[in-house]
RNA sequence: GCGGAAGUAGCUCAAUUGGUAGAGCUCCAGCCUUCCAAGCUGGAGGUUGCGGGUUCGAGACCCGUCUUCCGCUCCA
């Protein structure tokens, strides 16, 4: 594509409003920022994304099960994920360099400098007292080596050292001051406390260098709202920031009444949200979402096949969507989360790079056992193969439903140039498109879009069918090549003698006749999941 | 939240130093009957994002505000 990636993500934006894929939320009120409605096309894809990543997970996996957990959960549920406390970041801006930092970091920054002033003491210390700088090969070759009774004799006792020493009590001392100053500034939230923090400690901006600083202003990441009628006795309760608690509360419910054996899986689609500082790009970050997850339940000491085995699995599941080997990639997560022992992202190529799409975390037994502390239940397996109890280890795969639209939509959207024109190909899998088909009559006359009509009737039933009779029959194929509707169906004189109807093909243009009675066996095998399933 | 750009009909865009808001496409009703957009006739559609100000007069100038895009920042 020869227009520039920005261009191109513009077009991307107006199509998708155009032509009813995605309209901004309420609209005619000048929108509500970073939130979208789906309007009847995109309705309609994504509600087949979702079923096709339904059916791979929950119908060909006999040992996962979907369920459907409420969005409101209580209120401990999110002190014990460590969403309470993780999604409060008190964040300050510094007005010079305009960067913004997170306050909690700037300050823990500072302290691991002290504690690298320590260090450094310990250090010093160390060659002193042991006689023998190791980094000065000059003296070290001079001396004998020295025996061990010798070596014990003058051995730097650092522990002592650290107990002792003025100058590293003085700075220990700080280090504590500072923590339980932070400490109690966080609990009582006080944001102008912590803000004093910063400027007593004279921390300055690694960009500007500047102490230049706002005020400590909150982001509470979660949406609240109350539950209970009557305000004085309402509860704070929070819209959840991920499915993946209703599946964690709900782990052995499934297990028993569903009598899973380990190793199973809990599916669940659903809303989620998250108030981001900014959301931005169109519906890749939004602050309502929707996710797709699996939350997978092994044994401990096997949790790393199973994520090798589901990062193999999902990759596989978006190339059978056919949309570009090239725009996959993996991206092994570095710095993991507090709950993770592994953790990758399948990263796509969005209009703006490369970006994450679906995260697959090998989760421990974080959640379950803070779960079971929280609530004082427990949620043990009871393995017979090791006739023992245990709890289990969860393997994540959590996919954005929106993101997952975005990709298929932007990689579909194609300007295609002819002869003397230029075609708005959206290359949709079948399976996905909105519309499976389209039925035309060549012309609106003649019987033609009776007997159109008879078989667009015919076909309603199995697929989700357009009819249109508007306009000249080659505007009525640039109009389905735009929503992406891979077949064409249209039906003129000589369908009125020998039953035969023309097929267009969306991709090449390509045309040629079937017979009516074979239209069924004909879109069958190319627009149904079942088709895209058997591929995985 | 900060900085930059933008907002005119459903869509893409015009409108001279401030002087009556326009075109194409789309849409609707007809004509024509055509297998790959752009044939003919007629019609609908706008309080120029919103609110204020300057002016005899504002789409344009000024202030505020909302929204979008880009960059910074953050991302379980």
């Amino acid at each position: 594509m020869s227009v520039k990636p920005e261009e191109f993500f513009k077009h991307v934006i107006s199509h998708s409003k155009e032509y009813g894929f995605i309209f901004q939320s309420s609209e005619i009120y000048d929108g509500l920022s970073a939130v979208y409605d789906y309007g009847q096309l995109g309705a309609e894809l994504k509600k087949n994304i979702r079923d096709y990543w339904w059916k791979a997970m929950v119908q060909l996996h006999e040992n996962i099960v979907g369920i459907d957990a409420a969005i409101f959960m209580h209120p401990t549920t999110w002190k014990a994920s460590g969403h309470v406390d993780a999604f409060n970041d008190p964040l300050i801006d510094n007005k010079d360099s305009k960067k913004r930092y997170r306050a909690d970091v700037l300050i823990e920054d500072h302290v691991a400098k002290i504690e690298d002033k320590i260090e450094k003491e310990v250090e010093k210390a160390r060659k002193k007292y042991s006689g023998i700088d190791s980094s000065n090969p000059k003296e070290k070759d001079s001396k004998r080596l020295l025996t061990k009774e010798e070596v014990s004799y003058i051995k730097f006792d650092e522990q002592l050292f650290r107990s002792t020493n003025a100058r590293v009590l003085e700075y220990q001392k700080k280090i504590e001051d500072i923590n339980n100053r932070f400490k109690t500034a966080l609990n009582d939230n006080n944001l102008e406390e912590v803000k004093q923090i910063i400027v007593d400690l004279e921390i300055v901006c690694p960009i500007s260098g500047s102490r230049n600083w706002t005020e400590v202003r909150q982001f509470n990441l979660m949406f609240s709202t109350s539950m209970g009628s009557v305000s004085e006795d309402a509860n704070t309760i929070y819209l959840r920031p991920e499915t993946a608690q209703g599946i964690f509360v709900n782990y052995l419910n499934v297990q028993k009444t569903g009598r899973m054996k380990i190793p199973f899986g809990i599916a669940q689609t659903g809303k989620a949200f998250r108030n981001e500082i900014v959301a931005r790009q169109f519906i890749f970050r939004m602050r309502e979402f929707e996710q797709m997850e699996m939350q997978f339940f092994v044994k401990p000491g096997t949790e790393m096949q199973w994520y090798e085995y589901w990062k193999e699995a999902r990759l596989k599941w978006h190339l059978s969507l056919g949309l570009g080997k090239e725009k996959y990639r993996y991206h092994d997560h570095l710095k993991l989360a507090h709950y993770a022992n592994a953790a990758c992202d399948i990263e796509h190529e969005f209009p703006f790079g490369f970006k994450e799409l679906e995260g697959i975390h090998s989760r421990t037994d974080f959640d379950l056992k803070q779960h079971e502390q929280f609530s004082g239940k427990k949620l043990q397996y009871f393995d017979p193969e090791e006739n023992k109890s245990y709890v289990p280890y969860v393997v994540e795969t959590s996919v954005g439903l929106d993101r997952l639209f975005l990709s298929v939509l932007s990689s579909a959207l194609k300007e295609e140039k002819l002869e003397n024109d230029t075609r708005t190909v959206l290359s949709l899998p079948p399976a996905l498109a909105p519309y499976k088909a389209a039925v035309f009559p060549l012309v609106k006359k003649d019987g033609l879009p009776e007997l159109a009509e008879n078989i667009f009737n015919n076909l309603k039933f199995d697929y989700n069918v357009a009819y249109d009779e508007k306009d000249t029959v080659g505007k009525r194929y640039r109009r389905q090549d735009a929503i992406g509707t891979p077949y064409c169906i249209t039906i003129d004189h000589q369908s009125l003698e020998d039953n035969t109807v023309t097929v267009r093909l969306r991709d090449t243009m390509q045309q040629f006749r079937i017979k009516t009675e074979e239209l069924h066996s004909f879109l069958e095998p190319r627009v149904s999941l079942t088709g895209l399933l058997k591929t995985l």
